[in-house]
RNA sequence: GGCCGGUUGGCAGAAUGGCUCAUGCAGAGGACUGCAAAUCCUUCUAUAUCGGUUCAAUUCCGGUACCGGCCU
């Protein structure tokens, strides 16, 4: 059965690290698994590989889409399965790494085969929810899918969101369509789970050290840059970590200081929600309880694993 | 030394003579199927201290401590 090493933990644990050591002994290549790194331009910011990195071994999906452009996890699932299968016809393993969970999920557990709602119909439900308010769009729900409704949190936009877009534009009730199975793009693949787990405190002192060097090689440009081009603060991108906080102070709301204070918090809190996801729903085949700094035994164990599965 | 004002959870900040001391932030735990670095849920911790009045005090009165202001 064809292979997929999967390397998961949150921000700053060293996973990309881990991975580049990986695919080097491997020969193969590093596929992007985190939903920040695949946009352009914003490297810096977004941790994404550097060209050292990119030396060390190769690098597949970073930096590929405009800041101006959606992504979503369909759509990269279609990329890195491609990649993998491309990499599969050369006898390679390939590395997948990223702390984006639900990513990770969607490549090993499949999603629900919902056909994709076009824009039309999603900005007439954004109106709507303008306009209306949630309230209005939760109790649609209510009144046209109640298990969904009741399976929700009435505050939850995102999902209420999705879930209404679901049912105009498919006619077809959310909580009807999670009862087809979900669909594996991959369901040959054997995969090999690797988890970095290493303490919180660990993770925020090394997340506020990155944190202060990202301005260093010039974070703020980056910021400066997404700014000239007028992107919508309701892309993606503009979501990223750090990029709401030094945008304030790129437009002089608040001092550098205030910004990264603010950008060290949120990024805290954010690995703190990738453990907890972590924890509860990536079983792993291998679990390092430390920041991966280039241990060797840790190698090596990912390569035992290999050999038994 | 004298006079005045203040003291509510880790922080900010409401309220009240009586029922479980609002709320926000931080912390902890959790959820997560097409924007996920998003979105959302649950939850711990306080009336400075001592005494008095009262059926009942965080709330009223007094002492002590601490903080701030003014005076000598």
């Amino acid at each position: 059965m064809p292979k997929v090493i999967v390397i998961a933990g949150p921000t700053a644990s060293g996973k990309s690290a881990l991975a580049i050591d990986v695919a080097r002994t491997l020969n193969s290549a590093v596929l992007n698994c985190d939903s920040m790194q695949i946009y352009k331009n914003i490297p810096i910011i977004s941790a994404a590989p550097n060209s050292e990195d990119k030396q060390l071994a190769e690098h597949r999906l970073y930096e590929i889409y405009d800041c101006s452009k959606r992504g979503n996890v369909v759509e990269w699932l279609d990329l890195c399965v491609a990649e993998i299968q491309k990499l599969w016809t050369e006898n390679k393993i390939p590395v997948v790494v990223g702390g984006t969970g639900m990513y990770i999920d969607a490549l090993i557990n499949g999603v629900t085969p919902i056909p994709e709602v076009p824009t039309d119909i999603r900005v007439e439900v954004q109106q709507r929810l303008e306009h209306c308010g949630l309230e209005f769009l939760y109790n649609f729900l209510q009144q046209n899918d109640a298990p969904i409704a009741q399976k929700l949190n009435p505050n939850d936009k995102t999902r209420i969101v999705r879930a209404a877009e679901i049912l105009l534009f498919t006619g077809k009730k959310v909580s009807e369509w999670y009862k087809t199975p979900m669909i594996k793009k991959l369901p040959e693949a054997e995969f090999l789970v690797v988890k970095i787990v290493p303490d919180i405190n660990v993770i925020e002192q090394r997340c506020r050290d990155r944190l202060d060097k990202m301005v260093e090689l010039g974070a703020i440009k980056e910021v400066e840059y997404l700014a000239q081009q007028k992107i919508p603060e309701s892309m993606p991108a503009m979501k990223a970590l750090g990029v709401p906080e030094l945008m304030r102070f790129v437009k002089g709301y608040c001092s550098l200081q205030d910004a990264l204070n603010e950008a060290k918090l949120h990024t805290r809190q954010y690995a703190k929600r990738q453990r907890t996801w972590l924890r509860n729903k990536l079983p792993a085949d291998i679990t390092l309880e430390e920041v991966y700094t280039g241990q060797p035994e840790y190698l090596n164990k990912i390569r035992r694993a290999l050999n038994l599965l």
